[in-house]
RNA sequence: GGGUCGUUAGCUCAGUUGGCAGAGCAGCUGACUCUUAAUCAGCGGGCCUCAGGUUCGAGUCCUGAACGACCCA
């Protein structure tokens, strides 16, 4: 959608203008910076009188007839120019004739004005890259900010506008950037091996969500695309690797909302002859770490929904350790008045979700109710970083049984600000009850359950040859970055997220 | 899947009871050699998302569609 308008033809013929005159500045492939805005700013007592280059985008241009101001910005920061038609002859009227968001390089010597600012007097100029669109930097004039972009659907497709108009945006989307960076130094430095398995896959499973369908021409192979990372991980212990992770992307084909992209990155790690309690210390360490390397302080302010509509920011001390422990139960019962006994059989846990007001009609087992009761009631209290620990085996196929109570597993999730933040099990390694619960799952599926977890042989096949005792877990890094950056919504962590085509 | 809201100049937004389409920024022309995301004077720029309908007349009212945001399932 190239639209045509008058200040785009204007900016095509002072380029084509340009162009006439033999000078070219798509053609120019090197322009090389002796430094950078926050060098000459940091080091300008030095620098004074010297002779700089610098390169940067035109962010703005006050003329004054025989001379002119302009700031460049580049990745450090802003710089302005002190533009003379004295030294600059006839190229001055070609830098007079720039645009904002043009990329120039500027030579010149380094000084301060009279009102105090670093300045480099230019004494010669390079077009580098005509911006031939208009690109909405924005302004602020008597005080007033005259927006940039601001339209939410116009940022994320054309996020390179969005992340040169608005700071914040580019901020949380390189904070995002760190946040991976910052999870996978903690990991190597506590010799977990980052690994790469099939994204491609017969079998999608690992998790509980319906994948996307694909087909490999040559093998007539109908494919999907994976939902998890859980599997081959496992595979990897069973192959002897102890301390295992990856950080990659994985698709479930669901609905894109506020806290949800039907791709996202997931971050999964396996350690061999450690639990649930192992992975939960794992987890207070890394995001205390992660916080610390990435935004510099253990206290967060996530976003948290209050009611129907209001958002409210909080604060958040991870390092107030050891976090909330919570049985999904207890959690149900303070939170809904509901005890044990409203689940002791179908017809009174469909009556309890009903109590909750929950729909149990897609919900094929008392675990499936258990948990969504809890979703509702209990998920958007838990702010504070808590532990739910005892889910339900209906809904938990590759985590073991809690050695009390054989309708419990040995497993958590997370929670941060009403948000999952990490999903880990004492992974089962009994070949045999690995079956009966992926045929238990295979009875779900046929009950109506679209989103049960498949039977892999492979799977099964690779914990006979035996698996040590693991403990497992998956965190979503794009949530993980939300709750750091503040975001309200997945989409500002998302560099470019899933949008209909114009 | 259901509901609510939004879509007007390059950007951000106004637009009265249905009666000639508006502002700021940006752009263009001119003035100005220390400005501070300048200043002063003037000027141009519109498929009002799209398709129907009502009406003498629709940016405005009605129906449908597209795209998006939020809420619910």
């Amino acid at each position: 959608m190239l639209d045509e308008n008058e200040q785009r033809r204007i900016r095509i013929d002072k380029l084509n203008a340009l162009r006439e005159r033999g000078i070219d500045p798509f053609a120019i492939e090197r322009f090389d910076r002796t430094h950078t805005a926050a060098q000459v700013h940091e080091g300008f007592e030095q620098l004074a009188g010297s002779k700089v280059t610098l390169a940067g985008r035109v962010f703005s241009v006050r003329k004054m007839g025989k001379a002119l101001f302009s700031d460049i910005e580049d990745e450090t920061g802003r710089m302005q120019l002190h533009v003379r038609r004295d030294l600059l002859g006839d190229a001055y009227a070609d830098f007079k004739s720039l645009d904002i968001a043009d990329i120039v390089g500027v030579e010149g010597e380094i000084f301060r004005t009279e009102m105090g600012e670093d300045t480099v007097r230019v004494t010669g100029f390079t077009l580098l890259a005509k911006a031939v669109r208009h690109v909405p930097l924005g302004k602020k004039r008597d005080g007033v900010a005259h927006e940039t972009l601001k339209d939410d659907e116009a940022r994320q497709r054309m996020r390179y506008v969005d992340m040169l108009a608005n700071p914040e945006s580019r901020e949380a989307l390189i904070m995002r950037c760190r946040v991976v960076q910052a999870v996978r130094e903690f990991l190597n430095a506590r010799d977990f091996l980052e690994v790469e398995t099939p994204v491609l896959q017969s079998v999608a499973g690992g998790a509980s969500a319906r994948p996307f369908m694909t087909f490999h021409n040559d093998l007539k192979l109908d494919l999907k695309l994976r939902i998890s990372l859980e599997l081959y991980l496992k595979r990897l212990i069973v192959g002897g690797i102890p301390k295992v992770y990856e950080v990659g992307r994985v698709f479930r084909n669901e609905a894109a909302d506020t806290d949800h992209n039907p791709e996202f990155t997931l971050m999964e790690l396996y350690e061999a002859y450690t639990d649930l309690e192992g992975m939960m210390d794992l987890v207070e360490d890394m995001y205390v770490d992660v916080a610390q390397r990435v935004i510099g302080t253990t206290i967060v302010h996530p976003v948290v929904k209050v009611g129907d509509k209001a958002l409210e920011t909080v604060a958040v001390d991870l390092a107030q350790r050891p976090w909330r422990r919570l049985p999904m139960l207890q959690g149900i019962q303070e939170n809904a008045g509901l005890d044990r006994s409203a689940f002791r059989d179908m017809d009174s846990a469909r009556e309890a979700a009903r109590s909750v007001g929950l729909d149990p009609e897609k919900m094929p087992t008392i675990g499936k109710i258990i948990e969504k009761i809890h979703e509702k009631v209990t998920q958007p209290k838990l702010v504070q970083p808590t532990f739910v620990i005892d889910y339900p085996i209906e809904t938990s196929p590759l985590a073991k049984k809690h050695p009390d109570d054989p309708t419990l597993t040995r497993r958590f999730e997370v929670f941060i600000a009403g948000q999952e933040l990490g999903n880990a099990f004492s992974e089962i390694n009994d070949p045999f009850d690995q079956r009966e619960r992926f045929a238990d799952q295979l009875e779900q599926t046929k009950a109506g359950e679209q989103e049960a977890h498949p039977m892999d042989e492979d799977f099964i096949r690779a914990l006979e040859c035996g698996m040590p005792p693991t403990g497992g877990l998956g965190v979503g890094m794009d949530r993980l970055a939300m709750v750091l950056a503040g975001a309200k919504s997945i989409r500002d962590v998302l560099l470019f997220p899933l949008l209909r085509p114009e």
